[in-house]
DNA sequence: GTCTATAGCCCGATAGAC
DNA sequence: GTCTATCGGGCTATAGAC
């Protein structure tokens, strides 16, 4: 690595990366072209975006990981405070979606790389955060009244479920049937079943 | 509507549907062209396509409605039997998976339909089903030790949030992680927090 | 209803001047 | 590192013969 950063280069990427989001987003992949993404970035030719990615894919990899709320998420689940299942669950549910929805274009673009690519780029993006897992794992062993009989993955798995069934089923039920409650209060109604579901019973 | 069916031109419709549904879930929407559809269908020229669909849209359209489960879904919960909660949640989950293993390509249809057009054609979809909506609504009602503290709605919405929920994270969720349950295991643990979160509490 | 041919346009990527 | 120009190709959709 250089001792001279090279910021004029990193502000160039993160406008075309800007650019690229959205219109990846409103026009999809192959809807979108090199050339429009360079126009939306102020280029007047396509060429400029070859200077800073090697290919469309690549641009698209880089666009994927600077978006990736992982890092965060995980801190925000590792250090929730509280060790009462009922706190810590409602934190952290309301938490994600906090960040689902500040992160809604992530989503997308995970979509985008699970129908244009198999998923193969955000399955290696979570793959690397295995040891992250850890720290998630431990902050649920302190936490008393969680039930206990199955492994931490099962605890987690279910808290993604609650969170990308809750976002998906707001992007695809009809507007008419979302609007009969309020946002909080399908919120609060998400949170009570996952605590139901996680909270520890007399007979566990 | 003529006396006289037309079975061929079902025949070749039904044949250009099944070549546009490999080929959208492969390549994507923007990447498959109304060419290649042309040419998995067996035809030798594109117009071929223009004369049972007016464009390409309006194929993606009937390809969607034509692949929808939605009738079946409603008729299987709608008649699934018993009267206790674990029973019929539990019955309803696992013919939900199976439909979406067997229909998993609608799901990606779906998703094609959210990223490109926004969701409109599935709400659309989904809007007029509102009828059917009722006869779920009623079935839930009979069942005794089911929570009645919230509309029905909210059952729906929280069991359609399970199915969506499990389904995503299948996808997206690094393999490794996934095979350190079997799927049985997994499904039973699902189906277990949904009963917990779903089932009636003596202060309900 | 399927064919050939074509209009009019856009695509990803590269070459080479500056 | 941005520019102009271009290669070789693909795209949706239509016209018109059969």
């Amino acid at each position: 690595m250089p001792l001279s950063a090279t910021p004029k280069g990193e502000q160039a990427t993160s406008t075309i990366l800007d650019a690229a989001e959205n219109l990846f987003l409103t026009q999809g992949y192959h809807g979108t072209s090199m050339r429009h993404i360079a126009q939306a970035a102020g280029y007047r030719s396509v060429s400029a975006l070859y200077n800073h990615f090697g290919d469309k894919e690549t641009l698209f990899i880089a666009l994927l990981e600077s978006r990736s709320p992982y890092g965060e998420i995980f801190e925000a689940i590792s250090t929730v405070e509280g060790d009462r299942a009922e706190v810590v669950l409602t934190k952290i549910f309301h938490q994600m979606t906090e960040f689902m929805d500040k992160n809604i274009s992530f989503l997308q673009l995970v979509l985008i790389d699970y129908l244009e690519f198999n998923a193969s780029h955000i399955q290696k993006l979570v793959g690397e955060l295995q040891e992250n897992l850890l720290h998630v794992y431990s902050r649920f062993e302190h936490v008393n009244d969680l039930r206990h009989d199955v492994p931490p993955i099962v605890l987690l798995r279910t808290v993604a479920i609650q969170i990308f069934g809750y976002m998906m089923t707001r992007l695809l039920m009809p507007p008419a049937l979302l609007e009969s409650l309020t946002e909080e209060k399908w919120k609060s109604f998400v949170v009570d079943v996952l605590l139901r579901g996680l909270e520890k019973h007399d007979n566990d």
